[in-house]
RNA sequence: GCCCCCAUCGUCUAGAGGCCUAGGACACGGGCUUUUCAAGCCCGCGACACGGGUUCGAAUCCCGUUGGGGGCGCCA
């Protein structure tokens, strides 16, 4: 018997996770595990418009990475399978059928333009919100056959039954939503492929899904399900609608903002259609163009190749995205679990165990949420601080790995724990790559900050300079390269010249690294090692002294 | 426009009639620490949208207003 709790996740294969459909997958996820049941997982591509290549397989790498692993689904299997709708067209299609024998469904041949005149008119008429006039009489078999003979479009509407509709929903209560608001809804597409609604529904029952969990955009669309539900004579799931997830400016959260931020970028930089399409690395103008316009999204890659050249962080909106910007999947997990959702008490650190023992759905809330980057990031900071460093490490690899090869690629592992210790402190991978990236970098290659230079370096009659040459003789000349014996002999140095460390450090820094960030002085100096270290002090005095010259 | 949902600090939220002079977290402000960037520590600022009821008593219940959001597709 389906007594056991079922519950499922069907986005549509348009690209990577986002936050809001993480969020989703979540609560179902931890529902079905505080229940002791099932998470199955649906690809629901049935708008062979919008499916985007190896969606599906991106959107299962950013749940694994989350930990969200499924019960049933693509590449695990299950009883209940296939678990993609367009490998189940002939169950919607029998479905349809019998729907279309028993009455509850009927052919329409109207085309997509004839529809939006009948809106249309309807406006200009003053009413209250289409709704498909059902006919007197039905296209017969033998109509719908010569219409598509023609060329025409056919496709299966339901008959909605006349009567108002109560959906009893767990987070919402009982909604009651009138007749007048509803009408006969397309099933099945003039491709011949079902609609949402339908596939929906009949997937839900062919999967003996018991708990509908989903955002609250689908509420006005679930009389629709709930009558298909009883004209197949299925069981009703229980239905909870979650809140939805803001940007802080109170925007929905989507991709193309994303690309809004570089565009802006870009336009303030004053970039025209031939630079962009340089700097992104495309070669199609017609696609540039319509970027540029706003109308369209640049490939990822793209994007971000652009955003690096004009130094703008892209925002982060689907889970990959933080993934690549250095976020621990368990701090996300736990992060959009409060969105909606609360224990009930103060406390807000929770492993992804933990909330599958104590999720409930009476505790999830029914006000929109707007998502708190900063709050994410200091949950980030503190997640890092508590990890122990074989957890650091295999995050820091992750990180590597999903990232354009860079310095620190294929550092041993000894070396990338030095690192990681180095940069305590730390609130991403992004910032240990800003804070230490440039140490492995080529010698001869790194860039100098100018502004860093003139300031530690040339300043004050170059006394910065003069504190590097200094030291450059004692590095030289130092026992060992042990952190401690550099960290004395800078201090020894400070001491004998009467000057504050921050003046022997800095100009130091600088000198080594370019830049007035970096770990700990000895720290920075015991990762380069004394030939490197010495190597850059020398290419630092060069460089300040043409630039002074 | 019509229908539906929602409404506590800037943000996420605790609060299920007296425990609330409303608690926590992040952000913010100030201070400490300091060799940069971070991190850390201490202190502080800060909300029941408004108006009516109900009640001995309302952030909590009811109604209205306002505000926000969602829906009104051969998209999901």
């Amino acid at each position: 018997m389906s007594e056991i709790v079922r519950t499922r996740f069907a986005p549509s294969p348009t690209g990577y996770l986002h936050i809001g459909g993480a969020r989703t997958a979540l609560f179902n996820y931890l529902l079905a595990r505080r229940l002791g049941g099932k998470f199955v997982l649906r690809i629901e591509d049935t708008d062979q418009t919008r499916n985007i290549e190896a969606a599906d397989q991106k959107l299962m790498e950013d749940l694994r990475w989350l930990g969200l692993q499924w019960d049933e689904g693509p590449e695990v299997g299950g009883e209940f399978g296939p678990y993609h709708q367009g490998q189940r067209l002939e169950l919607y299609r029998e479905r349809a059928k019998y729907l279309l024998e028993t009455g509850h469904a009927y052919y329409a041949l109207e085309t997509r333009e004839e529809l939006e005149q009948m809106r249309a008119a309807a406006r200009a008429r003053g009413e209250k919100g289409f709704r498909y006039p059902r006919p007197q009489r039905f296209p017969t078999e033998a109509e719908a056959e010569q219409a598509r003979r023609a060329g025409r479009p056919v496709v299966i509407r339901f008959k909605m039954p006349d009567r108002d509709f109560t959906v009893p929903d767990r987070i919402l209560g009982d909604v009651h939503i009138a007749a007048s608001e509803l009408s006969d809804f397309v099933i099945i597409k003039g491709d011949g492929w079902p609609t949402y609604h339908f596939a929906v529904v009949v997937d839900d029952a062919a999967m003996h899904i018991t708990h509908v969990l989903r955002g609250q955009e689908h509420l006005m669309n679930t009389p629709n399900h709930m009558a298909l539900q009883e004209a197949f004579g299925y069981p009703v799931p229980t239905y909870a609608h979650l809140p939805i997830i803001f940007n802080m400016n109170g925007t929905k959260m989507s991709k193309r903002e994303k690309d809004k931020v570089v565009r802006d970028a870009a336009k303030a930089a004053g970039l025209d259609e031939q630079k962009v399409m340089e700097l992104a690395g495309v070669a199609d103008p017609q696609l540039v163009r319509l970027w540029r316009a706003g109308e369209t999204q640049l490939p990822g890659d793209a994007l971000a190749r652009l955003a690096k050249k004009l130094a703008v962080h892209v925002p982060e909106i689907e889970i990959h995205d933080f993934r690549k910007s250095g976020y621990l999947p368990e701090v996300l997990v736990n992060f959009i679990a409060l969105l909606g959702w609360s224990p009930g008490d103060s406390r807000e650190k929770f492993t992804l165990n933990e909330l599958c023992r104590v999720f409930t759905l009476e505790r999830v809330g029914k006000t929109n949420a707007r998502f708190d980057r900063d709050k994410l990031l200091a949950f980030n900071t503190m997640a890092f601080e508590a990890a122990d460093m074989p957890r650091k490490l295999a995050a820091f690899r992750d990180w590597l790995s999903v990232n354009e090869p860079g310095p620190m690629t294929g550092l041993d592992e000894a070396t990338l724990v030095r690192v990681l210790e180095a940069c305590h402190g730390f609130r991403t991978f992004e910032d240990v790559d800003r804070k230490a990236g440039v140490l492995f970098a080529a010698d001869d290659a790194y860039p100098y900050d100018d502004k860093a230079v003139r300031k530690w370096l040339l300043k004050n009659e170059a006394a910065g300079l003069k504190v590097v040459r200094d030291l450059k003789a004692l590095l030289a000349a130092a026992t060992d390269w042990s952190s401690a014996t550099l960290d004395d002999l800078i201090r020894r140095y400070a001491e004998q010249h009467s000057l504050e460390l921050g003046k022997v450090a800095q100009p130091l820094r600088v000198a080594v690294t370019g830049t007035t960030i970096s770990p700990q002085i000895s720290e920075t100096l015991g990762l380069l090692g004394r030939e490197r270290t010495l190597a850059r002090i020398e290419r630092a005095v060069r460089v300040a002294e043409s630039l002074a010259a």
